[in-house]
DNA sequence: CTGAAAGCGCTTACAG
DNA sequence: CTGAAAGCGCTTACAG
């Protein structure tokens, strides 16, 4: 007997009620399987809902139950992989523990990301996982960083171990293959367009850990050796970097990329100045870019630990949500391991590491 | 005279009202900058608005209005290359009108996205863009399928150029390199795990093209010159497809990968094996690999589209949800373009083109 | 132009 | 164990 006044219309937990021949209120406990019906009762209404093919209006719920059982996730560049791959791990947690996700983009400006934080608020999300641009500023939910560090040393983050993964960068190319001139291009210290150079970003630990590094090493480090790119991190930008490296009276012996895509940036630059990799400059990545040991040469990079970086990120905000106590350690650091490739001298003659195999 | 009775509480419209001395319908309408409205009054309710930092709750409004202003976009991995910048494109289409994007990763598995669907469905998405992997079902709102071809005729659809793409391979192979013994290691025909031989995959229309074409350039196509993967075009699956080519009593003197994982694979069987590309072996690819010109060798493979592509969906989407009629051709093809590099033969003694510079 | 009231589809104290 | 009723926060006919 599944009547329904307007064929079109979805049906609501009414029409199972009716169909069921209980009251709104038991329909609902009987899908919500409370203790508080019979087992009869119960399988009643799910039947009838069955029947309809029912699915509750969840903005309904969530606008009486006060929560939405969403995340929002604000990044920078989804098409970034490093982002790509940390949002689908952070997804498949999130989504587990059945809550939902609302991705949004930023475009690294800070303007947008504000923008972006207004959205998600009016959406009434639960909470947030948050790789910033600078643009962040509260909006009254539970929030986990990832990436880069909390604005604030009270909150949640989990992040690259980045002073230790340019510390094996460069201790590798020093200690091992005795570079003593060696240059940094890496993502600016300030994180998105239009904001003061903060103190929080991946870009500022690198580069930090770049200074403090070589000065470990006891080498000298000239100013024009550190170069930066604009708030995007691109191609063109890391092939005039290294233009301009290249150009000096005393041009470096290595180069240490601060992100992947920089990397290719400066494989160009010097593949265009006949330059030869790792025989004239030696390279090395911060993150590992794709096929990297499919590349000419094959790169020598740190392991790529996306995933688990977008997994705990969410697993940390799942607990918030749960009203867990936040982690003593507030930054959840991603151990970084080197991968020693070709371009920094290693390898056979053809460039090929043993692992690669 | 910003009197909130619950501090922690967020403010409601009932608030925003008594702040500004007017009825709640009336704080509705200025709000919502309807005409029957004083300009007075409107301003009045906006000031009161911003001084309680007043966001209106989209879920009462979604509930109360039928739309969520929500669309779904079903892929099977966000962290493949093509997904993630096609969904960067559309994103940005859809926020600028307005809309937020619920992202769902299938994982290619047709039950992942028929459960997917559900969810989309409980939330009253508006709208969906899928990218499928088997499991679609109508959920009873405007789909516009890309990647894939659209189950039903009827639908919208914005998908690569299959057939042109590879017969432009595999011509460039045949015609200007002289092969004729041209293999295929391509993505599966059917659509995800679980899903019988569906006709609307662009594996299927890619496998299919290879056939059509070898045919016309007059060559002879043994059956086990045609290999394909599981649902996951993986690495490793190409390299095993790769090492049975290899191992043939008449192995091809030509690869034709049908989606740039798999070029990543075939590379690493040949080099196992010691032969040289495109020397011993000429390797082209559908979709161009990231970095393809910084690849040893450098790869020839089809330009991406992949934003064109997205952003394309999302515009016909926006359409559909205007209520305009859906265009007469219903799917629409993104143009195919050949990019030669040193993969299949062409270019200098280094293995580059003049284009890459 | 403004206001009182109904209603979107649920959930959950409050009675029984 | 079940039901009648209030309410989540909006929008929008319906009167004035």
């Amino acid at each position: 007997m599944a009547v329904r006044r307007d064929p079109t219309r979805r049906p609501t937990l009414v029409d199972v009620a009716a169909e069921a021949g209980v009251s709104l209120a038991t329909a609902s406990r009987a899908l919500g399987d409370s203790t508080l019906v019979t087992e009869q009762t119960r399988r009643r209404v799910h039947d009838a809902a069955a029947r309809l093919s029912f699915e509750p209006n969840r903005l309904a719920r969530s606008l009486r139950r006060g929560a939405t059982m969403a995340v929002g996730l604000v990044v920078p560049d989804i098409a970034a992989a490093f982002y790509a791959a940390a949002l689908r791990a952070a997804q498949g947690v999130l989504q587990e523990a059945g809550y939902h996700v609302l991705v949004v983009n930023t475009e690294r400006a800070a303007v947008r990301e504000r923008e972006a934080l207004g959205t998600l608020r009016a959406h009434r999300v639960d909470g947030l996982l948050v790789a910033t641009s600078g643009g962040y500023e509260d909006i009254g939910v539970p929030v986990v960083f990832f990436d880069n560090l909390p604005p604030d040393p009270g909150q949640c983050a989990v992040a690259m171990d980045n002073e230790r993964g340019v510390a094996l960068l460069v201790e590798h190319l020093a200690a091992v293959h005795g570079h003593r001139r060696i240059a940094y291009v890496g993502p600016p210290a300030a994180l998105g367009e239009g904001t003061p150079g903060l103190a929080h970003g991946a870009g500022h630990e690198r580069l930090e850990a770049f200074r403090a590094a070589v000065g470990r090493a006891g080498l000298v480090l000239p100013p024009e050796y550190v170069a930066t790119t604009g708030v995007e991190p691109s191609e063109t930008a890391a092939r005039a970097r290294t233009d301009a490296l290249l150009a000096l009276a005393q041009p470096p012996t290595a180069i240490v990329a601060g992100v992947d895509r920089l990397t290719a940036g400066i494989l160009r630059s010097l593949r265009a100045h006949g330059r030869r990799v790792p025989g004239d400059v030696a390279v090395v990545s911060f993150d590992e870019p794709v096929y990297a040991d499919l590349l000419d040469p094959p790169i020598t990079a740190l392991e790529r630990h996306d995933g688990e970086l977008g997994r705990r990120a969410a697993e940390l905000l799942l607990g918030l949500l749960r009203g867990d106590e936040p982690p003593e350690a507030r930054v959840v650091r991603v151990r970084a391991d080197l991968r020693a490739r070709a371009s920094c001298g290693c390898g056979d003659a053809a460039g090929r590491t043993p692992a690669d195999s």
